[in-house]
DNA sequence: ATATTTGCAAACCTTTTGCAATCTG
DNA sequence: CAGATTGCAAAAGGTTTGCAAATAT
């Protein structure tokens, strides 16, 4: 759903934006339309150098990719920047998570709470063009039954 | 408000939790007190290299007052990583801010209209020790107005 | 006086770029 | 085939650490 499709045809989805199909970049977008949080280079580049792909070639990609707004540049909240293909539900772009402090869990929020805020908010002061990043962190019920052992980062 | 103090004594302050006070360490922590929004350590530095002090005495002090949670470290929009004193509003952790993405402007928002979204949602699953980090961002009225430059980052 | 803290410089690690070779359309 | 794209390797940025000298208590 947040997904380019299920199992997308990632060349055609490629060439449907005016991009290049080469064996690198169809093996970036798998990577990135199978995940469902956004990821780091390096986490992207872990999975396709197997197919050869060099770490430069995904930095590059992603740019390309972010300046055509096919993929959103994240702020994580533990100071790496991830990479999300960005979902189709409009000009509007959510970032919704709730992440374990613990075991680094990142589980998406679908709810659209934040709308409401950035609508009373933002409007009040007369901004355009919102966006919005909001990261919940906390400590997961799994983790809060296991014996604790701090992991700090 | 926001603020350790209005003008604090540093070194008391700094006293007052066991942490020696040097002189780089107060001019480190007026810098801190003075501003309303998250500094990087560059931002940091470029106020208290005149005191004499070292980048590296700015990156480390910054480590002790994070490990002590005098200070909170923010993941910002733009991808850098910024440094906050911690306001004594109890065990939860606040950071609202509306920047602008032309002019970089940084608003804080004092509303808490986050707390129900948070207890809403992170308490639905199960999650403890909650905090969270909030950014808006979008085009203030006065870069509306001006004629428009983009300015990418 | 003594343990702590600092400045300096080097080590690291991630991000970014140049260029010749390779690939796509 | 021609221009776009890639791999490699080096450059650039920011972060982190070691160590002898300086400092606070």
């Amino acid at each position: 759903m947040g997904k380019v499709s299920p199992g997308i045809d990632a060349a055609a989805w490629l060439r449907g934006h005016g991009l290049r199909a080469t064996h690198g970049r169809i093996a970036i977008v798998r990577r990135l339309d199978a995940s469902r949080v956004p990821l780091t280079l390096a986490d992207i580049h872990a999975k396709v150098r197997a197919a050869g792909c060099d770490f430069a070639t995904v930095f590059r990609f992603i740019s390309i990719l972010e300046e055509k707004d096919l993929v959103e540049r994240v702020a994580w909240i533990d100071g790496t920047t991830r990479h999300e293909i960005r979902a189709r539900n409009g000009p509007h772009h959510h970032h919704h998570y709730l992440i374990c402090r613990t075991c680094q869990k990142v589980e998406p929020i679908d709810q659209c709470v934040v709308e409401q805020v950035e609508n009373q908010i933002a409007k009040e002061r007369g901004y355009a063009a919102l966006s919005h990043s909001l990261q919940l962190s906390g400590v997961c019920p799994e983790c809060q039954a296991k014996p604790k052992m701090k992991g700090k980062k």
